[in-house]
DNA sequence: TTACTTGTACTAGTATCGTAGTACAACTAC
DNA sequence: GTAGTTGTACTACGATACTAGTACAAGTAA
């Protein structure tokens, strides 16, 4: 682990947010592999310049999501079992309701989900654009 | 405006929060038409059980989304300039920030843009089916 | 003008959230 | 066992968010 996760205390979003997001996103796309350690919640809390505790909160709620596995006296790691099948139906309901929450949000402010769609669509064009 | 709005104190959204969207949606289904006068801020607050100052704060958030017009002495109106035409372009550009949030959210979570657009899809069928 | 309506500014109280400090408990290694 | 590591529980402080109370300002109508 020779990286850091980087925070910005001006940001509005608050602290434990950021580094939760930042830790799924490392899983997420691989920087974070099945098994691997993460730093301790003292160390990652000096370098990240937060109180310990507030590492902690996230690294809880991380297991309680089934991503992270902590063993006391060890250390915390990225969790095998999230990545089992039987957890893919949880993941999915995850998204779903991601979505359940933006399509009312878009229906509030007076857009369909076909609105959503065409949006979406030509936003998929332009990142494959990107990537070839 | 027989009908009136409905908050709930105990859900966890905020009143000005709540009476914002149902305003906002009431506007994008047409309940509410251009030019249609809104209750007071003391007549909505009585009926809704809450301070004045909360419905006027929503009322004051919407005028300077440009939804409503207010005229002091007179009332509060559904603003016809909201649906001219030059005002497309920042209602889209509201869909795109909204779709940004989103797809920024969904990426923390490890979803790919096709994989919402997916959720989307199935989510659309549905809909249809059920409106025919 | 005067009475009455409307929205608004200012202030304050309460609750909640986010973070930190400190002390504790579980575990490992020797 | 003891020392040293790890995560955790409890508490408290500060900041912010939300709502309400009160007094005010701008406009209308007679």
């Amino acid at each position: 682990m020779a990286e850091i996760f980087s925070l910005s205390p001006s940001h509005p979003m608050p602290l434990y947010a950021q580094l939760t997001r930042a830790i799924r996103f490392a899983i997420a796309t691989g920087k974070l592999g099945v098994g691997e350690q993460l730093p301790t919640v003292r160390q990652l809390a000096v370098e990240l310049r937060v109180n310990a505790n507030t590492v902690a909160k996230v690294y809880a709620e991380l297991e309680r999501s089934g991503i992270l596995e902590t063993r006391r006296g060890v250390g915390t790691f990225v969790s095998a079992r999230h990545f089992a099948a039987h957890h893919r139906d949880e993941h999915e309901k995850h998204l779903a309701e991601l979505v359940d929450r933006f399509v009312e949000e878009a229906g509030a402010m007076g857009f369909s989900i076909d609105d959503v769609l065409d949006q979406l669509q030509s936003r998929r064009k332009k990142e494959t654009k990107k990537n070839v």
